[in-house]
DNA sequence: ATATCTATTGACTATTTGCATATAGTATGG
DNA sequence: CCATACTATATGCAAATAGTCAATAGATAT
């Protein structure tokens, strides 16, 4: 079978973003509103994220049922926020997105291991 | 500052693709012309890439300046091929891009570790 | 009132992807 | 010779996704 013409679509998009997963495991471990997940975004090492993906993001996890949410009674320092919290269902895709994370973590792995030997010979070759 | 209205943070690159860094080091390797490339894609654990992406990917990195390719004289089984091998400056990309994977690399491991360490913490912990 | 911080949402733009399709050379079988 | 299949590269476009910027709005302090 030629390439360009493959039967098994499997959708899911070559790119990887840690947002979503970063954002399920910090709700998997307590509830939070979008405003406080900002820090644990930057606390994983993702660095600027625009605020409002982080809205759209959840809000489409939302729809999706992996999280739900209400609003807070007490506000704190503002208007009234709105509490996330992690679904049965959120759980599930969280595990999924660990495993794809551990596949793709070994690809990095190759990739660069690959790239540090295949230098190593490159110099020792008597490249001078 | 509030979040939304950063600072000036370059803060592009959240989501990663490995198809850049695999052409890369294969060219890195040896030159290669486009179909043969996705068998390398394959080999470091990409799945399903259309080869559309691909030919797509290696014209962008001959427009930057990347990459550089020549018509082959003698073709094999099909219509002429176009041969692609690294530039100096595709050697500095990837060693750029191999950096950022190890960074990514970090961010993916603490993320598998916490939530693995957190899933241990709620299992102990008398959950039935 | 206005300035500032917290908090969320919307509108617009840019980029990426998946699929279809075009082109073309070579090989194989009837 | 003709059809078919495989190798090989390339392009157009719709839909989805992502990113920027701005708007709205409550609360609190000056």
């Amino acid at each position: 079978m030629p390439y360009g013409r493959h039967s098994r679509g499997r959708g899911r998009g070559m790119r990887l973003r840690l947002i979503d997963p970063i954002i399920l495991l910090s709700l998997h471990k307590s509830s939070a509103h979008g405003y406080s997940l900002m820090e644990d975004l930057a606390d994983y090492g993702l660095g600027y994220v625009d605020i409002s993906i982080l809205y759209r993001t959840l809000h489409q996890m939302e729809a999706t049922g992996w999280v739900s949410s209400y609003q807070e009674e007490e506000s704190s320092q503002g208007p009234p926020r709105r509490v996330y919290h992690i679904t049965p269902q959120g759980e599930n895709v969280l595990e999924q997105y660990i495993s794809d994370l551990e596949n793709r973590l070994v690809s990095m792995q190759k990739i660069i291991q690959d790239y540090k030997t295949h230098m190593d010979d490159h110099h020792s070759k008597g490249k001078e």
